[in-house]
DNA sequence: GGGTTAAGATGACCGCGGTCAATATAAAAG
DNA sequence: CTTTTATATTGACCGCGGTCATCTTAACCC
């Protein structure tokens, strides 16, 4: 018979997220440390692993968080209605997921749902994300010779490789927005009269 | 005054590159562990990070050459002249980049150079993709509105989401092929009539 | 040869993520 | 209230990547 999570537990748990978000928020993503974390929330260092079930773990969860507030925003904004415009709606995001090579690796690792088994709050995110781009492509001037759904997993295939070579030591002359902008355009308006 | 490198150096180098290129022959690139590698070549465990930044930095240098090698069927082979010729070039590429989740990963930290300060042999690979692609698409019967490199570009990009759909729980019912073959078309052959 | 110097190799040591057998505590059963 | 049982918590311990002061060896000079 399963019994009732106990209050204590969410309580600990509460505190573990807490301390953790203090972290990120005072030194960053990449300067979290388990033990600071547990020595903030004053639990042992394995009530840490019986709450999330590794460090990436609790960091999915918080970057997912952050996402989704961007998607709220996104969500809440009209629909694009031009290449630019769309680029412009899309920049806070990208340069959130780039805010740290941590940060991006994280996104990476998980917008795939890196463990096969569960889908985690990244990939969630990523799924929002084409559900958003799907509505706004149902009705937009684009072309409309492939599917919205497919437009939509085009755009993040170039927001990811736009992100990417903001990493990149070869091209990173570049902003994402510079990068970001050609792309769209040659994904959403071919140019019929030039085919 | 700089001295020459002693032969002993290059001996002990290539006794440690032959001992991880057996291990992950044998084990899988994930199952390397850097102590086995030591152990094997005979040499200390300080040795190791005396030839090799880290870990990741050997494992970059074996996915790099095994990406060289495809890189160069491709080169020997034909330019494709439909987006299924291309997909079918791709594939074997793509399989491999896939075989294990720590290649991509490795893959997916190292292609856009994740070192801004030095540029990797997986960014180099992936350089040499793009000079590829954008070879076979000068000449190539697909669409002419936007220049080859930005269709190179996006050919990447469009592999890295079919192939990190490969780890997704939410995608991963159809293969690469399947999902990259539906991107590829969009993206070389827009529909003129239907835009 | 002997002395000097820079390159190379060494292994004890550290940091940090993650485990697990032992222990404590809350809730259900008697 | 006492016993039983599922659930939480603990912290010593481990694995493994990576560092560094120290020692060894090869090359150059006289």
């Amino acid at each position: 018979m399963a019994r009732a999570v106990q209050q204590r537990t969410l309580e600990t748990r509460a505190r573990l997220i807490a301390a953790a978000e203090a972290i990120v928020s005072e030194e960053g993503f990449e300067a979290l440390r388990v033990e600071e974390v547990v020595q903030r929330a004053g639990t042992a260092k394995g009530t840490f692993f019986a709450h999330f079930r590794d460090k990436d773990s609790l960091m999915e969860m918080i970057v997912g968080a952050r996402i989704d507030a961007y998607l709220d925003a996104l969500e809440g904004a009209a629909a694009p209605k031009t290449v630019d415009g769309l680029v412009g709606a899309l920049m806070p995001l990208c340069e959130f997921m780039t805010c740290e090579r941590y940060v991006f690796d994280i996104v990476l690792r998980y917008s795939g749902a890196a463990a096969v088994e569960k889908i985690g709050p990244v990939a969630t995110t990523f799924g929002r994300q084409i559900e958003i781009f799907q509505r706004w492509f149902a009705g937009a001037p684009f072309r409309r010779d492939v599917p919205p759904d497919l437009l939509a997993e085009g755009v993040q295939a170039f927001m990811f490789q736009a992100m990417a070579a903001h990493f990149c030591a070869l091209h990173n002359a570049q902003s994402i927005r510079e990068r970001l902008a050609p792309y769209l355009d040659a994904w959403l308006s071919p140019d019929r009269d030039r085919l």
